[in-house]
RNA sequence: GCGCCAGUAGCUCAGGUGGAUAGAGCAGCGGUCUUCUAAACCGCGGGUCGGGGGUUCGAAUCCCUCCUGGCGUGCCA
């Protein structure tokens, strides 16, 4: 029996397909096919209700049409029971059968991927993310970036694109010229050699305070800036050395987190390509002397035809708007891209839409290819309170710490439920519980929702968490070392499904094409954790409820099946979500 | 002022391209380890989906309006 990868996206071209048959209008039927509530089935398309009351029939008898139809021509892989139900609505039961075969077809992630990956080939995607500043510690409000913007990087590999991963590094700004003062005035190498991000901070704020205080101070910071900016070789020395360093520790991080870009082009790369910018803008008679600055207003837009777009500021220099519209430039030209995604938080909003509607007429001016474009967005961080966060001291809380502490806590949790294993056996299963549990904290949530940071949530260990899903693999991996291996029966050997548990847990397996969709379209990965803790749920149930080394061979078959589907699955989403799973915690 | 985002159980959040009785986790209460890891499972209680109007066979979801909060709004990014 042939089974269909997504079925829902089938589902739809044969209900589609059957609509034309009966002669429906096209523009007007759309079958809506949507996972169903389980006890209806596992998909519905509700689609002949709208389409009836538009043409005043009775929705009930355009639904056994369609339905016949369906049936008639055969179009509907056997094994998917269709019913009618309430006024309209077509429900989809994949049969125990069809799950079971569903199961052996789709046997490992290459194959899954095999055809997720259709949808994308061929597509390059720039994804810009993370984009720190040197010279800065990373803090909490880095972990969205960097991993909301890493899944989808993954999401859209595994639908089959090219994917470039770019740090567009904060590498060029006015507060360079404090730190070249600092550096030069109150750098302590031991502490430069201990923690060169530690020491760059405080060089920053000592010189900052000086600065404030001490008029001559701030002078002499303008000036650093100013050679840093004419090129220099003193300061662009140090320059250099700052951010090769900064860029070395953002990487231990980033390492840790399992990220890795494949270029790190900041800002300063651009900063010999914006003249372009400004010379092309000018000739198409797209940015304008306003105040000083060159701008770029767009009159048919309510706002931005009086909120400037500023590319050039009034003392001459550029600023974000000028090396972003570059970047778009470089991206296009160099890249080639297809599409561009940036990842920020959504208090950029305007900016990216007023970059977006100045590169659509730049590039239509000057006969350039339009990529598609996503800024993909994300909520501001709250504390507790709900209001901006900001511990005692005023610092953010540094990413690393965070890290740092989940882990210690894992530790602490993994020690006491596993006392037995080797010390450094824990401390590996504690690093990736720990950090599983802080990026699970920020996936499995909307990422357009304000962020509210809680030590709580970030570090929890229990619920809908990490440590969750990562106990489930656990628990399959540790059944299938203790299968011996005379009792080990291939998928062939299964029997259908029998067990409310067996099947729930199919039908989540099935269901995956569908979450993934969801989440690719979207760009929003809290579907695939949504999906996955449904999924381990299922599994804990079944786990609870059927024990797999059991003596009948074909029960024993089937729900090792159903073990070795759930765990791969699991690993193939936990891998989207850049969590590394475990066989032991 | 204008604009964007948000308001769902005590708390933290799903569901939002309209569908069937609005779901989880945490917290609370009660059960389940001589059998594949109890970081688990099963059960119970808990709601004017911010208020009001509208569109629809059907609205947490779409439209209007009001309230509350956050953010943005010419030289930071």
């Amino acid at each position: 029996m042939d089974v269909w990868f997504d079925v829902a996206r089938n589902l739809e071209a044969r209900l589609n397909e059957a609509a034309a048959d009966l002669g429906w209008d096209r523009d007007v039927f759309e079958p809506a096919v949507r996972t169903a509530d389980p006890r209806f089935g596992d998909f519905q398309a509700n689609g002949v209700l709208p389409y009836a009351k538009r043409n005043k029939q009775n929705p009930r008898a355009l639904a056994e049409q369609l339905v016949e139809n369906l049936g008639e021509k055969k179009a509907l892989a056997a094994g998917i029971d269709v019913s009618i139900a309430g006024p309209g609505f077509i429900n989809f039961k994949l049969t125990p059968t069809y799950l079971l075969n569903w199961l052996r077809q789709f046997d490992s992630e290459a194959h899954l991927q095999r055809d997720a990956g259709k949808r994308f080939a061929g597509r390059t995607w720039v994804v810009d993310y993370g984009s720190p500043n040197t010279a800065k510690q990373m803090h909490v409000g880095h972990l969205r970036t960097i991993i909301v913007g890493e899944s989808i990087c993954r999401l859209l590999e595994f639908c089959g694109a090219k994917v470039i991963r770019d740090n567009h590094l904060g590498d060029w700004g006015t507060q360079f010229g404090i730190i070249l003062y600092g550096y030069k005035h109150f750098l302590d190498p031991e502490a430069l050699a201990r923690d060169p991000l530690e020491e760059f901070e405080r060089l920053y704020k000592a010189a900052n305070a000086r600065c404030k205080e001490d008029p001559a101070a701030l002078e002499e910071a303008r000036a650093e800036l100013v050679r840093l900016q004419q090129g220099d070789p003193d300061a662009v020395a140090i320059w250099e050395k700052v951010n090769q360093l900064s860029v070395q520790s953002l990487k231990e991080i980033y390492e840790r987190l399992d990220v890795h870009y494949d270029h790190y082009l900041g800002e300063s790369f651009y900063r010999d390509k914006v003249d372009t910018v400004y010379r092309e803008l000018t000739e198409i008679g797209l940015a304008e002397e306003s105040e000083g600055a060159l701008v770029v207003f767009h009159p048919e837009h309510p706002r931005f035809a009086t909120q400037p777009f500023i590319i050039r500021k009034r003392d001459g220099a550029s600023n974000y708007a000028t090396t972003d519209l570059a970047t778009m430039l470089y991206r296009v030209e160099h890249f080639d891209a297809d599409g561009i995604i940036i990842v920020t938080d959504s208090r950029q909003n305007d900016h990216f839409e007023q970059l977006w509607l100045t590169t659509r007429k730049w590039f239509e001016a000057t006969g350039r290819r339009l990529p598609e474009f996503q800024h993909v967005t994300f909520g501001t961080i709250l504390g507790e309170d709900g209001k901006a966060i900001k511990t005692r001291s005023g610092d953010p809380i540094r990413l690393k710490a965070l890290l740092d502490e989940a882990v210690e806590r894992a530790f602490a949790i993994v020690t006491e439920k596993n006392p037995d294993l080797p010390e450094e056996k824990r401390r590996e299963i504690a690093e990736r519980v720990g950090i599983g549990a802080v990026v699970y904290a920020d996936l499995s949530q909307n990422r357009t929702s304000d962020y509210i940071f809680s030590w709580q949530k970030l570090l929890s260990f229990e619920g809908n968490t990490a440590p969750y899903l990562l106990y489930a693999c656990v628990r399959i991996a540790s059944i299938l070392r203790k299968l011996p291996a005379e009792q080990d029966t291939p998928p062939e050997n299964a029997s259908a499904f029998e067990t409310a548990e067996e099947i729930a847990l199919a039908r989540k397996l099935a269901a995956f094409p569908a979450a993934l969709d969801q989440a690719v379209t979207t760009l929003r990965p809290h579907f695939i954790s949504l999906y996955l803790y449904e999924l381990a749920g299922a599994f804990s149930s079944f786990y609870n409820a059927d024990r797999v080394i059991v003596d009948d061979p074909a029960v024993r078959a089937r729900r090792l099946l159903l073990c070795r589907r759930t765990l791969m699955v699991l690993q193939t989403g936990l891998h989207l979500l850049t969590i590394r799973p475990l066989d032991q915690m």
